[in-house]
RNA sequence: GCACCCGUAGCUCAGUUGGAUAGAGUGACGGCCUCCGAAGCCGUAGGUCACAGGUUCGAAUCCUGUCGGGUGCACCA
């Protein structure tokens, strides 16, 4: 038997796919397969329908076509294999599933292993160490964080979350924009606040940034500089202000990303890039490559913007790796365009020794990631595969209607409006209660609304009831440790309902393992949403039949046992909720 | 015009990387509290998975085309 490693154990489905394989690997062996076949489409899942079994694999018909055998044959040999340790029962069903039945107490045993990890449950070595970068928010520092990236910032820390519970190394990255105009711009506002600051009337002109928060940056530059700087030429301040201001502004993000739990492990400045000859080299690399030359590219069909004329540009070839047209890497007066630096900075990634890359842009940006791709793939030789995940837009309410924002106006939200407003758990849940590619609704009301139309709300209730139930259990004297909560009879759980419950919890590493793979968080929430709904459901079956209750007076016994249901739930459920940044709630009131 | 994303119940959305009879919430209707937290649960109703082809044992899922919505399209970042 193949050797199983605990983290296997703990993932049932893995498990019993392992023994599937090693049943196929004998029967090659024993030459009822033809040798050479590819076992990776063979699937072990929980059917849908409950009659079908436990679990079903379909490895007889996704081994039919390439081992040229009937499905039927080889589902009939491979059952004759499987019916040991675990599994109790094999059937052949439909066009050639094998429905499987496990031993009793294999799904009571995930009840323990959930109680014996704790918050590791479900936690898995597939990620085998590899480091991943996870590059998010990267807000332009000019100023606080906005909705706008709100949920780009929490798709991106649970997202590193998920990835490192599944074994990988993950690195959280900021990447500072302090390189383009814009903190140009930056600068030019806060010496208008600083002249403020020194009893001048502040020129707040077209294009320049007017918002309040820029005010104490001119009373610190005061502070500073004293009135060294008035009427001085731009020349002579724009520099020193600019990086001042810059860094105050990064201060400002950074204290917004804490009031979500979000803290960063390497800012990286695009400035930072200038100068150091690392766009230089990368762009060199790329030369020598042969995908670097002077061309002109052809006008954009469809409408032609007015002032467009031929140019000859500095491209990269990125239509040899999938991108469209080639890409300007410089402006036609020789500076670098955006892309550039970019580069450079990827490559620095690339350079750091990351397995993986991962993207996080807002929807605007789409046009952006196949040429990111093409440039992380030319630079690395196809090694470290770069995935551009991009985040919809967030659609804001208040009592159903539309919350009308306008930069100009100054009615755009901050993240501090939101997170104060609805709290960091309720707000970091919320947004992630949507794929990442579709848009999403954030009303202030519903939100905050205690019913089971609002999934954070919902999945809160059920761990408070876990706690709840433990307290009782513990007035009673059962011994509510997880260590001693091992230790009951799980045997005793037999009911229908309540391995219906065992079974969602069983179900977690199998669950948080798929989230990862897809790099998609929301699952893990869809799937709390899921258990919490199972407990609620055993939970109020108790109301009619009192067996099923989890507190039994007067056989502490039997408690135990059901506690140690209600607990493996509650352990799932901090352990997602953590994977999320969202804290569990002990009680409602 | 081109590229990317999306199109699933009246509405808002999931859908286990191709599996068996497509699921939740909400809204509508009907049940369940002398009972561990009813802020909950159970049931009924509701579908041509935008449309048309194709791939195969098998398609909401993959490919092609069409329609509809969003986003982006040289010297902005």
């Amino acid at each position: 038997m193949r050797h199983i490693s605990r983290n296997d154990v703990m993932n049932l489905f893995n498990d019993i796919r392992a023994r599937v394989i090693d049943a196929l690997d004998a029967m090659v062996a024993a030459g009822d397969l033809p040798q050479g076949l590819d076992f990776a489409n063979v699937t072990v899942e929980p059917p849908r329908d409950p009659a079908h079994g436990d679990m079903a694999t379909n490895a007889a018909m996704v081994l039919a076509k390439p081992a040229g055998m009937k499905p039927r044959d080889i589902a009939e040999k491979l059952a004759a294999r499987l019916t040991d340790g675990p599994i109790a029962s094999v059937e052949v069903a439909g066009p050639g599933f094998l429905n499987l039945r496990l031993a009793p107490g294999i799904w009571q045993d995930q009840v323990r292993a959930a109680l014996d990890g704790g918050e590791d449950f479900g936690r898995s070595t597939y990620g085998a160490g590899q480091k991943v970068n996870v590059e998010f928010v990267s807000a332009n520092p000019t100023g606080p964080m906005h909705v706008g990236h709100l949920r780009g910032a929490v798709f991106g820390d649970a997202l590193a979350s998920l990835l490192g519970f599944s074994g990988h190394d993950v690195t959280r990255e900021y990447y500072v924009n302090d390189g383009g105009a814009q903190v140009d711009v930056l600068a030019r506002s806060a010496y208008e606040r600083y002249r403020e600051a020194n009893g001048l009337e502040p020129q707040i002109a077209e294009g320049l940034y007017p918002g309040d928060y820029l005010i104490p940056v001119g009373e610190a530059l005061k502070a500073r500089y004293g009135d060294s700087l008035i009427d001085k030429p731009e020349e002579e301040w724009l520099v020193e202000i600019r990086d001042f201001a810059t860094a105050q502004m990064m201060d400002l993000i950074r204290g917004d990303l804490a009031l979500l739990g979000i803290s960063m492990d390497i800012f990286s400045s695009e400035r930072a890039l200038y100068g150091t000859g690392r766009i230089e080299a990368a762009i060199e690399r790329l030369r020598s490559a042969g995908l670097i030359y002077r061309g002109t590219l052809e006008p954009p069909k469809g409408k032609l913007p007015e002032d467009w004329e031929a140019r000859e540009q500095t491209l990269f070839k990125s239509s040899e790796f999938g991108d469209d047209v080639d890409r300007p890497i410089q402006k036609s007066d020789g500076a670098w365009t955006y892309f550039a630096p970019d580069i450079a900075y990827h490559w620095d990634k690339i350079d750091r020794g990351f397995d993986q890359l991962i993207d996080i842009f807002g929807a605007d940006h789409g046009g952006y990631v196949k040429r990111m791709n093409a440039a992380v793939k030319a630079l690395s030789n196809g090694r470290v595969p770069l995935d551009v995940k991009l985040i919809q837009l967030v659609k804001l309410f208040k009592n159903g209607e539309p919350f009308k924002m306008s930069k100009r106006a100054g009615t755009f939200v901050t993240l501090r409006d939101v997170v104060e407003q609805a709290g960091a758990d309720v707000t970091r849940f919320h947004m992630l209660t949507r794929k990442n590619d579709a848009p999403l609704d954030f009303d202030f009301a519903k939100v905050l609304e205690q019913s089971k139309d609002n999934p954070v709300w919902y999945v809160q209730y059920a761990s408070a009831r876990v706690h709840s139930v433990l307290r009782r259990a513990a007035e009673l004297g059962v011994d509510v440790s997880d260590a001693a909560l091992a230790k009951a009879d799980l045997s005793k759980l037999d009911h229908p309902a309540e391995l219906e419950l065992i079974r969602k919890v069983a179900e977690w590493p199998r669950q948080v393992e798929h989230a990862a793979r897809a790099h998609e968080p929301h699952r893990v929430a869809f799937y709390l949403y899921d258990l919490a709904s199972s407990l609620h459901s055993l939970w109020n079956r108790g109301n009619d039949e009192t067996g099923l209750r989890f507190v039994q007076d007067g056989d502490l016994d039997t408690t135990a046992s059901k506690i140690a249901l209600a607990r493996s739930v509650g352990v799932v459920i901090s352990s997602g909720l953590g994977i999320l940044g969202v804290t569990p709630a002990e009680e409602m009131r």
